[in-house]
This record gives structure tokens, sequence and C-alpha cells, in this order.
DNA sequence: ATAATTCTTGACTAAACTAGTCGGGTATTT
DNA sequence: AAATACCCGACTAGTTTAGTCAAGAATTAT
């Protein structure tokens, strides 16, 4: 996981999708200009949305991109992990061969910290965002205290 | 708030600190031996470390560095902030000058979300990590549930 | 058919950032 | 005085970011 302006685009770009779109596609020029992005930069964005099933694309004069499903059903993780591909697993790539055999355990820390992070942006979902009502302290706990319990690997 | 392995060399050279300091200063030396982190790039990581308070330096032989505090008034979200300068306001810096007074509402968006993950990783302590105890999904909760109330500003 | 619209793809680029290196300091102890 | 260890600023190769540019393919309207 990692968190960049890249990230808050799509979020952006997506959000207004979910706010502007309805029966007919929405054009990048039009989210280009309302959220002040360029729109060769949306496309590279867009691209990548498309091929992690985020969005549908339809071509052609009145096309333009749609949610690929219903804005509750889809997550900020998603869409960052769709446009900021994820860190890599650094130094000892899998198990411990890096050093002495004791560094693995701060890799392993923070991939579970990192993991934490993601179950949390897992649970805020663009219909959240949307809603102001959704957009509360208390739904944003729901991510997080129904994920997958976290456990310490070998530590 | 960023998350990038700068972020990650920080909390494993502090842990690397809060595991293995005691009485006497460790010397980053032996951190980069320990970590395999190169020498001169902890001191750069280690200068900001101390001018947030983190750290203590001792100068001469014998010396190297102490955490300031005890290592569970130490948390994650400090460590990360300390090296890994915060993502600037990016486009509308402060007030909604960027576009058609709409854009800030992705912009606080954005920045209430980051807050979130700021006051989630300021819930878990060096010394969570340290004692593996404090390394479970309740302890977790504790700095997002004790953590200020989040507004929603002007969307 | 043809033109206009809109997505699709790939190559390229300036600027910024990362993860360092290098060299010379300064404070402290032995 | 010498050794230890922090301190600090300048420099750098490589990568990433945020974009530009150009050409092409699918679809609709005329």
């Amino acid at each position: 996981m990692k968190l960049t302006t890249r990230g808050r685009y799509a979020v952006t770009a997506m959000l207004d999708l979910a706010i502007h779109g309805g029966e007919d596609p929405i054009t990048l020029a039009d989210i280009s200009a309302r959220q002040e992005i360029s729109l060769s930069y949306l496309e590279q964005l867009f691209s990548k949305l498309r091929r992690e099933d985020l969005v549908r694309s339809v071509r052609g004069p009145g096309g333009g991109y749609q949610l690929a499903r219903a804005y509750d059903r889809i997550f900020v993780a998603q869409i960052i992990d769709a446009v900021d591909e994820s860190i890599d697993a650094t130094n000892c790539q899998g198990r411990g061969d890096c050093n002495h055999g004791e560094v693995c355990l701060t890799h392993h820390l923070w991939q579970d910290l990192s993991d934490q992070i993601h179950s949390f942006m897992n649970g805020i979902s663009l219909g959240d965002l949307v809603s102001r009502g959704g957009y509360r302290k208390g739904s944003y706990m729901a991510g997080l205290v129904e994920s997958q319990p976290v456990t310490l690997r070998d530590m």
C-alpha cells in the first residue's frame, strides 16, 4: 500500500463519476474540467481503473465512463490499489533471506501494519463518501471491526 | 501523511533502538549493522527524529542515540511524520481558491481520510510493537476509538 | 460514406523524490 | 592527542510523478 497524490486523483475522479454519473456515461473531458486534472493523465488512470474492473467504458459520441457497479460496492482501497501499484516486499521478498534471520521481524511487522491500513480503507465505499451521512466515525469503524483478524506471523 | 519505505526504515530503526536500548546509548553503526541500513542514511533520518524530539543524542565515545521517552509513549505516526514530511495541501492550500468552488470537496475529503489513517497509526506505540502481546487487533482499535471525533468541515 | 466524438495506446519528458555517497566538521572521552 | 561518534551540507544515479503528444480504433450522427 502506498499513499500518494496519484491515489487522491483517482479517488477524486471516481467520486466525481459517482456523483455525476447516472444512466449515461461521463466523459473524461467533463471530469477533467470539473476536477482540473489533465485529460491525458486521467486517461492513464482510467486505463488502470478499467483493467481492475472498477469502471466500464463506452466509446464514440455520447460515450464515456461509468462505474462498473453500484457505488456502495466500490471501496477506496480498491481504487488506490488500482493506480498506486502496491509497494514491493522490499528487502527480503517472501522468506527471511535478508539479514541474520532477524530483520524479517520488522518486515512482517510493516507488512501487517500496511494490511491494517488496507483493510481500514477497504471499509470506506464511494457511497460512504457521496452521502455525507456515511462520512462519520461509525461507518469507518465498520470496515476495521469486520476485517479479518490480523496475526503476527513469525515475529 | 505519506507511506513510503523511508517511513519503514525509520520505524525499523526506532524499533531496534527500543529493543536494544537500555541505560547506554546505541550507536547508529550498530543499528546500521543489525538492520542493514546505510549509516549515512540513518544519520539523515535520525537528524529529523532528533529535531522532532523522538530521540536524544550523546556525542563522543560511548555515545549514540536513546529514545527521548518511554517506548510506550512514542507512536508510529510520530515517527513517520518526522521523516516522511507530510504531503502538502496540493491544489488549493487552505481555502477554496482552486476551482469553481467545488473541488475543495474532494480536498477536504482526502484530508479527513488522511487524518483517519493518521489517528489510527497514532494508536500504535513502539511498546506495542516491542511486546508481541500488544500487537493484536484490540490494541490497534484503541487508537482509533479514542481519537478525536472527525468532522467533515465544509463539504 | 464521412465526420465528429470519445476511448485506447505508446512514447516521450521535466521536475521531484528516494536512497543513498562523500567529505568535512564538532563534541566528548580515554 | 587520538579515537569515537554525532552533525551537516552538498552531491548523485535511479526511479517515480504528473504530465504532453501523436496516432489509432470504435461508435454515433449526418
